[in-house]
This record gives structure tokens, sequence and C-alpha cells, in this order.
RNA sequence: CGGGGCGUAGCGCAGUCUGGUAAGCGCGCCUGGUUCGGGACCAGGAGGUCGGAGGUUCAAAUCCUCUCGCCCCGACCA
């Protein structure tokens, strides 16, 4: 039992901020709602933007960099987006000792500012599609801010493309949506729903936003990400125009995507146990900590110490790339540094101890059962790689398996406020009602409309009017 | 921004109501030793002027005013 971390039934919140410090991932910044990501975390961010990364290259996708600041009157030119953004953007109005003449706005997203460069690049049919992505940071001002869920100042991916049609601006929107579903659920072990937002939730400027939503380890559901299908709105607002094979002038279609340092907080949330942090392998920085234990010092700088660094190598090639560490700290007692590994959510333990290369085995220990086995030297190059996938199936099946025992169907608006009280949750119902319905469900429950997911096109009566025609709809509390 | 709580050593806290050698405890850290396969033990140390500013007083961590910040709950969000 971890003595630093206050057990998840006792405080939730509480226990995913213990997770967080005793696996170093992050820290509080002298500015309120900024975080430091300390290495620990920032390996698992890398880790994750790696897998990303690859998906949106294979997809045709190309990286840039757009800057930081904005044009104040940029992001008035979407009158919906304006409104959605202003109240939580940071804004510069000094710089180099004077006032200036135009406040510049510190991006809380970036569809403004590309699609003033894409006016400017694009002007034939030719030129289209644009698929370019960008790592960045964004600055949304948070009133309430918590450690990678919702922070000021956050890291992400923001992808935008102008297409020449609708049809395929659609596409592409589901299409990178489909994308991170995949990754999510491959690699993050996380079962999300992908699905179409409400009116309501939907992003400012888009005509319609689509989203994997996941269900955290308290009931409550997280937007794991978005991508937005922005019908010509930005192409007029600026002015991105291009001639087709008519001739004629047309405004582009465009999309944005993407996701952000929140899924560090949602792998925290899915995944962890009142020990602490607990990864899913394949997107574990380190999948296996090998820790040579021994007190003899020559005994272990001549044997367990060069076993230890031959097996690391040999599994990081196996595995492809770096991902074991030879556990070195010799100055801690064996369980300080257990402890350390299983903090940081490592999961895989190879222990490496005289006991051991006697017997010609190795202790190995799983990060999520806790299961110990000894596993002969030879085989551990073939066996290693098979735990880790064993233990990613297992998270993944585990969570789905929590997500379907706590998703409840309704057909009332009675049964809905009574799973609300009593479980929570994610209620899965018929719904045909208006923004304000969703408002007073809202007040009445503290459940919000998640998203009405693709693969349930068919329709219903509403739970909540009774109207025919309903679209199938997860409503949940929401982080 | 509204409601509630809190700022004393790196972390967690006691002391504040009833001003006056109480700046103290646990963990962590440093040194030495014994230990060493799931968070060790003994001994000896280092470290804070009590969030900040002003005020009351012979005297303030303790009382008053202002201020900054943090946490939790609500309205808003990747």
């Amino acid at each position: 039992m971890a003595r630093n971390i206050t057990p998840r039934a006792e405080d939730y919140s509480q226990w995913y901020l213990d997770i967080i410090k005793a696996a170093e991932l992050a820290d509080y910044a002298p500015v309120r709602g900024c975080m430091v990501i300390r290495p620990t975390g920032y390996s698992l961010w890398e880790s994750i933007q790696h897998h990303f990364d690859e998906a949106f290259k294979e997809t045709g996708h190309v990286n840039a960099y757009f800057p930081l600041l904005i044009p104040n009157s940029f992001l008035e030119k979407e009158a919906e987006h304006v409104e959605g953004f202003a109240p939580e953007c940071a804004v510069v109005t000094h710089a180099g000792g004077e006032v200036l003449e135009e406040p510049l706005v510190v991006r809380p997203t970036s569809e403004t500012v590309i699609g003033h460069m894409y006016s400017k690049w694009i002007q034939s049919w030719r030129d289209l599609p644009i698929l370019i992505n960008q790592w960045a940071n964004v600055m949304r001002w948070e009133k309430r801010p918590r450690l990678f869920l919702r922070t000021s100042e956050f890291l992400w991916q923001e992808g935008h493309t102008a297409h020449s049609s609708r049809e395929e601006a659609m596409e592409e929107t589901l299409k990178m949506l489909g994308v991170y579903a995949r990754i999510m659920r491959d690699i993050l072990a996380l079962p999300v729903v992908e699905g179409e937002k409400t009116e309501g939730e939907r992003f400012p400027g888009a005509d319609n936003t689509y989203a994997c939503e996941t269900m955290m380890s308290d009931g409550k559901a997280l937007q794991a990400g978005t991508s937005h299908f922005l019908g010509q709105n930005f192409a007029r607002a600026f002015d991105i125009k291009f001639q087709n094979q008519n001739g004629d002038l047309e405004y582009a279609w465009t999309t944005s995507w993407g996701v952000s340092t929140r899924l560090i907080g949602a792998i925290i949330m899915t995944h962890s146990d009142d020990d602490g942090l607990v990864l899913p392998p394949r997107v574990a920085p380190v999948k296996a900590a090998i820790l040579p234990i021994g007190t003899n010092e020559e005994k272990v700088a001549s044997t367990l110490l060069p076993r230890a660094l031959e097996l690391s190598s040999e599994l990081d090639r196996s595995l492809g790339g770096r991902c074991t560490v030879v556990d070195k700290q010799f100055y801690l007692r064996p369980g300080d540094r257990f402890f350390q590994h299983l903090q940081r959510g490592v999961p895989l333990r190879v222990e490496l101890g005289e006991k051991d290369l006697a017997a010609g085995t190795a202790r190995v220990v799983r990060r999520d059962s806790g299961e110990k086995m000894d596993i002969p030297l030879e085989n551990l190059a073939s066996r290693i790689p098979e735990l880790l996938e064993d233990i990613q199936s297992g998270l993944f099946n585990r969570a789905l398996d929590f997500r379907r025992q706590n998703t409840s169907v309704v057909s009332t608006y009675d049964e809905m406020k009574k799973v609300m009280e009593e479980k929570g949750g994610f209620v899965e119902t018929w719904f045909a009602g208006t923004r304000d319905d969703e408002k007073k469900i809202k007040e009445e429950t503290g459940a919000t409309a998640r998203c009405m997911p693709i693969d349930s096109p068919e329709e219903g009566p509403c739970f909540f009017t009774g109207k025919p025609g309903g679209r199938k709809v997860i409503f949940a509390k929401a982080y």
C-alpha cells in the first residue's frame, strides 16, 4: 500500500493529484493554472506524440509551425469563434516598452492565423487539399485548472486542412476522428466512443464537431480528442478561395482536429490504481525496468550489472527503441527501488539478483496485477514482449468492461435522474431536445450530452420530450 | 466571478481563540554504522522568522486592515 497516495475510493481528485506527484509527472508552476511537465511526464508526452505524429504522416499530413501571437482583429473575423474564445484569451498589450497599436492574442487555437495564411497559399484547386499539422502550445485562461485536464497553457497538436469539396472535408473530419480513436484504443488502451457533438457542445465556428469520449474510473466522461468540420465558415472569414476546374471561384472547406496533454490525464484516470500510475506498455516510455539486486559490490559489478545491461539492449532491440532502463541506484534498498518504478507505472520490473542468476532465472513482476514469476534467462527476450502485450490488452479490456458496467440504457427522464443520482457513469438514450433542454438536464442532473455515437444512426423516441426522431445520445457528468 | 477552506522547514502538520524563550513534531534530506528480494533501524546533523505589506502594542506566527497565492465546490472549457 502506497503511503503517499490517497486511496481512490476516499478522494478521487486527491488520488489523481497524488499519482501525478508520486510519479513525478508534473508540478505546479509559479503562475496559476500553469504546470511544469517534468521529465517523466514529458517522456510520456513524447511517446504519445510519436504515435500520433506517425499516424498523421501516414495519412499524408505534414508538420509546420505557426506563431504564438495572433492579431486581435483575426479572432474577430469569425463571429462565433470570437464569442467562444474571447473570454479565455490572454492578450499582449505592451511590448518593447510601448503600448501596442493592436493587441496580440496568445493563441487559444490557430484557425485564424492559419486561415489567413491559407488564403495566401491557395489559389487553384491544384493547391488543395492542404494537410498541415502543428505541435504547439496554446493558452486558454482557465478559472479552474487541474493538472493535465485543464491548464491555462497546454501542449497539443492541431491539424488544419483545406479541401475543395464539402464531401472531402467531411471525410477528412471523420478520418481523423477515426485515427484518434484507433490510437487511443490500440496504444493508450482507452476505450473511446466516437461521436458527434450536440449543438451546445460544438467548437465555436464549426458546423459540426466530433469527439472521442472516454470514461474515467470514477464514471465521469472525458473528451479525449476532437475533430471539427468547419464548413466554409473560416474560408469566408479569411477569404480562402480557389478557382475550380471550371474557372469559378469557390470558398474552400476546412477542418481542424486536436489532441492535447489532457490525454495524459485520461491515461492516469483510466488505468492507475492506489499504488500509483499504471501505463499501457505501448505508450510507456519505459516498458521494463531491470534491477540488478545485490549487496556484494564486486559481484554486482562483475556479473549482475553486465547481465542486466545485456538484457536491456537485447530488449531494446527486439521491442524497438530505447524502452528499458537498468536501475543502478544501488544506494537505495530494493524496496525503495521497487516502489519508484511501481509508482511511475513501469509495466514490468525485472529483478536480477544473485539467487536468480544461480537459478538461471529472473524475477519478473507485472505492474497491472502484481503477479511475480521466475522466468528462465534464456526465455526473457521472448517472454517479456508477450507479457507486455498481455498487459496492454488486459488494461484495455478492463477499462472496456468498466465502461460497459457503468453504462446504463434509459428511456425516460426519471430513469436517467435515478441513474445519475445512484450510479453515475454513462447514460445512453434517445434525445431530440433543444439546447435549452440540454441546459435544463444539466442543471437538474449535472450531466451533459457527451456525444451522439456515430455507429448508432438509428432513431428513437426522445427520453426528455417524448418526440420521435431522437438520436442516440450519451449523457454523463464530464471533466 | 460566487460559496467554503488554507498559507508556519522540501512535504504534511501542531502552535493562533486565551500576544510574552514553543519555532515544535512526523516524513524527507546530509554524515556514520548496522541492514538490504515490497517503502529498514540506531546515532549524530543541516534546514523555517511563521505568504506579503501596513497597523495596534513595551512585546505579534498569534490581534486589526489591506494584499497576493493555493485547494475544494459551483458557472465556462482540449
